[in-house]
DNA sequence: CCGATGACTCTGC
DNA sequence: CGCAGAGCCATCG
């Protein structure tokens, strides 16, 4: 589906959502609940990850960019999805270990906190 | 209309 | 850490 014909057909709280999943910074992580959160729609998380599901890859979306509220994929391991994310995390400085990253070091949140607060 | 199914999350044991 | 149960709710058969 093209992309524009796709953008027009979401709703407003979709939208949303997928400007979120957009300013999600490089080398940095969120999970779909906290992406839901911030579109104003608490408790979702669901609908964030169908949206990923069905969003065309014309989109371009930074898609490995969320993470389960665990800090794992979504993926079950074997998928090759699985191995995608992670090769493109770690493409751009996010590690994990053992398939389960650090919020506490890549999460976006952590980028908020040391504007507010500074490093350390 | 109903039950099943998810790129989910939280609580409780 | 693991597992079950309960919310969540748009989609689909």
């Amino acid at each position: 589906m093209p992309k524009s014909v796709f953008i027009s057909a979401l709703s407003l709280e979709q939208r949303k959502i997928v400007k979120i999943i957009l300013s999600i910074p490089r080398g940095r992580v969120t999970s779909y609940g906290q992406i839901a959160a911030r579109a104003g729609l608490p408790g979702r998380a669901r609908l964030v990850g169908r949206l990923l599901r069905i969003a065309p890859d014309a989109l371009k979306l930074p898609w490995h960019r969320v993470l389960r509220a665990d800090g794992q994929t979504a993926f079950p391991a074997g998928d090759p999805a699985f191995d995608e994310q992670l090769r493109r995390l770690l493409a751009e400085g996010v590690e994990h270990k053992n398939g389960k990253i650090d919020f506490a070091r890549f999460g976006w949140q952590r980028d908020l906190d040391e504007q507010l607060w500074g490093p350390r």
